[in-house]
DNA sequence: GTGCACCCTTGATTTGAATCAATACGGCGT
DNA sequence: ACGCCGTATTGATTCAAATCAAGGGTGCAC
């Protein structure tokens, strides 16, 4: 459900100047509705492919709701996650051409999709909004980054306390639960794990009482404390 | 002095639209001439701290020359080094208020130096040259995903040779030569490997004879297509 | 030239994740 | 309720990189 007054997309990011320390929601009303101008709505259920790597990249995508991943499968049929995208998340921009990553949708989406030339145009006429777009690609670099420290930790626990911190900050929720909604393989190929070690990782914080499912794709933080330092053991 | 045509900073990246699948230098004369009014010029040895991760973000820097590494300490004395930057790459940008990485110069390097106010000032005003920076941005977001890649892979023969193609591609050189100008260390914090597996994945490259040494800082690629299938052995 | 500090290489052992393999769970259709 | 299939967990073994530890090289200061 979206309130009028948030209409349009918006964008998740902090911005570079000083005093405004948190992630923010960019784009004014006026920007939102610029966007919403250009922008088509698109409704799409768990698991369809929005498209593939190398395809021409025709649009410019925003998460409305829901969850998507961004991937590449190598020729030896490994796949690589780079990224799991929430709501006021964009996508499909970082290409030259042509898409470089596949993405597929996760939970069921709803998208907003702008097409390139009109966005191009759009922004190349308002520094002002160009900015915020700026704001926003840096923010994915800073995940992009964030993502590295994950990758290079190398004990299997530490990346899974990582990667759930990073989702927790991504999709808070009301309880305080975190949602798992992706695949055990997928957290595997984001994390750069064996799908057996994600499992065995979860089972032994589980164990250790750091965490507790409810049901594999839900679970919450038992003793804060300790797993604040499991991710900060680095 | 210094022709008018090549005054002033430039951007290395690839433009978004279709036709233009190369990495080129972006900016105009004029834009560069516009950049070059807000600049300054920073020279600096080697070894030189530009500025520490937590400082206040007062300037956005572009490399016109040298090798600078960027990277983050943490608590257990560990270090990660998140990039090295060459000619043409900007960074400081990634940042809210305060620097997030701590940047240091491997060589001697020459910089031009932007306040952030006078650049985000800029930016707003012209869509054009904010989305030039954003074709930049996601350049190196595009970087940071390639050393997802690399850190995915488990074996360390596969990371050094991939980081090597990186080397050649980023400081390409009139002789077929790669130069390391960093340490070992810095190396293997970037490739998340131990400094002696960096010296033995690098040894073994050597006595298969697919590299060849020319002192510790310096090599070249005898067996080109043996390379490019350890590179591409995903 | 000598000594020293720093960086790099090489060797022996340990450790933790990948792999191979089998079993358990959960959702869904009938 | 039952059986089925994709997904998830658990166990045994293997293997590669980290770690621990010791030398070797290089450049710089004196």
């Amino acid at each position: 459900m979206i309130k009028s007054s948030d209409a349009g997309p918006s964008l998740r990011a902090a911005s570079f100047g000083p005093g405004n320390p948190d992630v923010v929601r960019l784009l004014s009303s006026d920007e939102r509705a610029e966007i919403s101008n250009i922008a088509t709505i698109v409704e799409l259920p768990p698991g369809r492919v929005v498209y593939r790597e190398g395809a021409n990249a025709q649009a410019v995508f925003i998460v409305a709701e829901g969850v998507v991943k961004v991937f590449r499968d190598l020729p030896s049929g490994r796949r690589r996650v780079m990224a799991f995208l929430f709501a006021d998340d964009a996508f499909g921009l970082a290409q030259s051409g042509h898409y470089v990553y596949s993405v597929q949708t996760i939970t069921a989406v709803q998208l907003y999709r702008i097409r390139v030339a009109t966005l191009t145009v759009t922004l190349r006429n308002s520094g002002e909004l160009a900015s915020q777009f700026l704001c926003k690609v840096m923010h994915e670099l800073r995940g992009a980054l964030r993502h590295n420290v994950i990758l290079a930790r190398r004990d299997a626990v530490g990346r899974l306390a990582m990667f759930l911190l990073m989702l927790e900050q991504n999709a808070p929720r009301d309880d305080s639960r975190i949602a798992l909604p992706m695949r055990r393989s997928d957290i595997a190929n984001y994390l750069g794990l064996s799908q057996e070690s994600v499992s065995r990782a979860l089972s032994r914080l589980e164990r250790s009482s750091v965490i507790a499912f409810d049901g594999r794709h839900e679970l919450r933080v038992l003793d804060r404390p300790r797993f604040e330092r499991i991710v900060s053991a680095l």
